[in-house]
DNA sequence: CTCCAAAAACTACTCCAGTTGCATTTGTGA
DNA sequence: TCACAAATGCAACTGGAGTAGTTTTTGGAG
């Protein structure tokens, strides 16, 4: 007795068509152009089978995300905690510049703001990037480098968000400048003992 | 001569029915259920005359959003950055609770992210924000309470920026703790003098 | 090898967002 | 007051997203 088919069967190779179809649908159109009938046709599924196991456009993307999730993401570990805090949010920062990530990223988080389901996928993928990004603010703590009284996913949380909300909600240009300073001011928050 | 039609005439009336009919459709239905159809029929106004004039569901909130950014908002004047910061964070925390500017903000963000004409809308919309909220950073730098070299705008942007992050992004609750350290890391920043 | 249940493919629809061409109304300037 | 240009209203249409019912394929268990 078994709870998993092969991995070889049909409905796997579907599901993988299907995934990668939509990855490069969301490459060449982004998440404006991203539509059920064209993941089918390039896929080579047929479009009722995604509308009846994604659902819709959110759907797929809710799909790509919780693989994403699990993949694990180069958390620097250089040192110092200024220049791993650094790492990262230009890690975040060139990720949404990469002309392949970039539109995948983006579409992830416009999914999210559209449907629930995604929504809650985004969230836990997120609090999985965090958990895993903290890690060098728990390292900082043990050398001594900050007080034992911050909260390590807060000092992540501050340090991306700037980054985030430039580009999400202000829509201003981030530079490689902005995102150093981000880090910094998270990094002089958990200093001052307030994060 | 005149430059501009008299207030009262059918296209203002239009115009103004047409604002009113996407303002009530998204406090009641929210952005995903914002259609030209249903604001057409709550205003009165035939569907091809709201294609025409506004183009589509961005277009109209685009324009609600031209209108939001004229309109002044309550910069707090404690006598204290502190308080002032927190004020201000506070405020960007509570509208998206509220039961009627949560929809309609939140509306702003969603389509941003969507339509390039309401990405720069809202680009201006963030812009002004910013220039007024900036006003607290400037009076405590004169006061001597910040050092002369912070960015007042960038001041603002870190304070309100995990509010924004939370809500749109990592989809996370937002308490009026978090908040109030948001803007205290914010403050943090700028007296270490890194912002 | 054979059979069967599940999954996928196919066909043919419905429904609604958005468009087009034309008729009608409106307010404004002469 | 009147005539005209611009704006709105109207009706009919197009196209694509999404659905329903049915048939075909597939992979695995006995």
């Amino acid at each position: 007795m078994e709870f998993r088919k092969r991995p070889g069967g049909r409905s796997a190779r579907v599901r993988d068509a299907v995934r990668q179809a939509t990855l490069a649908e969301l490459v060449e159109r982004g998440y404006t152009g991203l539509t059920v009938d064209n993941v089918a046709e390039r896929s080579g599924v047929h479009k009722t089978t995604v509308y009846r196991r994604w659902g819709s456009v959110e759907g797929l993307i809710s799909d790509a995300l919780e693989l994403a999730r699990d993949e694990p993401w180069p958390i620097p570990d250089t040192g110092s905690v200024e220049s791993d805090l650094r790492g990262i949010v230009q890690l975040v920062r060139t990720g949404f510049d990469d002309p392949e990530l970039g539109p995948v990223s983006s579409a992830f988080v416009a999914a999210a703001m559209q449907d629930p389901a995604a929504a809650r996928a985004l969230h836990d993928f997120f609090a999985a990037r965090h958990e895993q990004s903290a890690e060098v603010v728990r390292r900082a703590i043990e050398r001594g480098e900050l007080p034992d009284v911050v909260d390590p996913n807060e000092v992540i949380r501050v340090a991306v968000a700037p980054v985030y909300y430039r580009l999400f909600v202000a829509h201003e240009p981030v530079s490689e400048d902005d995102a150093d300073r981000a880090a910094d001011a998270a990094l002089a928050a958990a200093r001052a003992g307030v994060l």
